[in-house]
DNA sequence: GTCTATAGGTTGATAGAC
DNA sequence: GTCTATCAACCTATAGAC
């Protein structure tokens, strides 16, 4: 299952390091989604590398800064879309709109990257708590969708719209759907809980 | 945080071992929850009940064996579900009454299970594969309310209909949602979804 | 049924040579 | 940038006394 690295030949090395760094999150995300961030260790991420534990230690100071990048990485895609919620004329369609515009953008490495997230829920939660940066999940967007005095009930109802790409994801465990399945499902879903 | 356990003054142990069992279910339950399988050690459930590791290890076999018994008594609730619909006459109408009849049975108990098994994704997937008894969540009862030949989508929407309690619970998290407002969220939602 | 003690293994992380 | 070698801390699980 590993790719191993050949030594490069000169005094610089094949790949710069931001390449390296890429790579380490790729398979990271790999791993942690299938196995887990606690069933996978530092070492496993590195034989699927070709690398030994010390050397991901020079490109990460430790195994939860990995799993912080990612995290990072998922908060920018949602600070965009909060990004074009504030910009938008408030009126009742603009949760569907955002909803929908959400699920249109979602590519491969994002419905990989919301897997991660809803298989390391105690890690995210961790990491939300810890690292203040890193606010949890959608907080952000229902925040930009709902008046300040909205009722918890109302909240819900938003929240679980943008939760519905998180439903179908869950739901496609273990069958054979495709991502294009996954989201003409979840738009379905979304259609119907605005109406 | 403990609850300790008085140790019992005759030679008859003051708990039977059903009762035992069931308090160390319901311990290990909350903490698997909080702080994921692997992050909760056989020590911290035992310190919880009062109790030391070696002890647990009378009534359990191992760590798996709790998680196990847990996740089959969640197959257990399903299997019920599955019974009713197989008694129902066949009809457009019968997802939404299958799922509303769900919801309606969800106590708190059952809202935790569900917790449980969302937070802990790896494990159950682990579990299922291994044992193969307890197989995947929803799958028995889609297998119940759909035709043989079903294509994908539809399996998925109707996969996505029994998620939505889970996405309610999910959209919870962090919030002071009581269990109602939950299960009213979810309510909406499965209406919305097969209207 | 519960305890102490410990075996046997894995983990995340560091030091220092090249 | 990558390696070998090593560490302390932690884990699950077992043995055997009471």
């Amino acid at each position: 299952m590993a790719t191993p690295v050949a030594p490069s030949a000169g005094t610089q090395p094949r790949r710069s390091a931001a390449a390296t760094r890429a790579e380490i999150l790729r398979v990271a995300l790999d791993l942690f989604t299938r196995q887990g961030y606690d069933g996978t260790s530092i070492r496993d991420i590195a034989e699927a590398l070709g690398m030994t534990k010390s050397s991901l230690y020079y490109h990460f100071p430790g195994k939860e800064a990995i799993a912080s990048a990612l995290a990072e990485r998922r908060g920018r895609e949602l600070e965009e879309l909060v990004r074009w919620i504030e910009e938008q004329p408030p009126g009742p369609g603009l949760l569907r709109d955002a909803a929908l515009r959400w699920l249109a953008s979602a590519d491969a490495e994002q419905i990989r990257g919301m897997r991660f997230a809803r298989a390391n829920q105690p890690v995210m939660h961790r990491l939300a708590e810890e690292h203040a940066g890193i606010r949890q999940g959608f907080d952000r967007v229902v925040e930009a969708l709902l008046p300040g005095g909205a009722g918890i009930r109302e909240r819900l109802r938003v929240r679980m719209v943008f939760e519905t790409l998180s439903a179908a994801i869950l739901a496609a465990e273990g069958t054979d759907a495709t991502d294009d399945d996954i989201i003409a499902a979840a738009r379905d879903a979304v259609v119907a809980a605005t109406s």
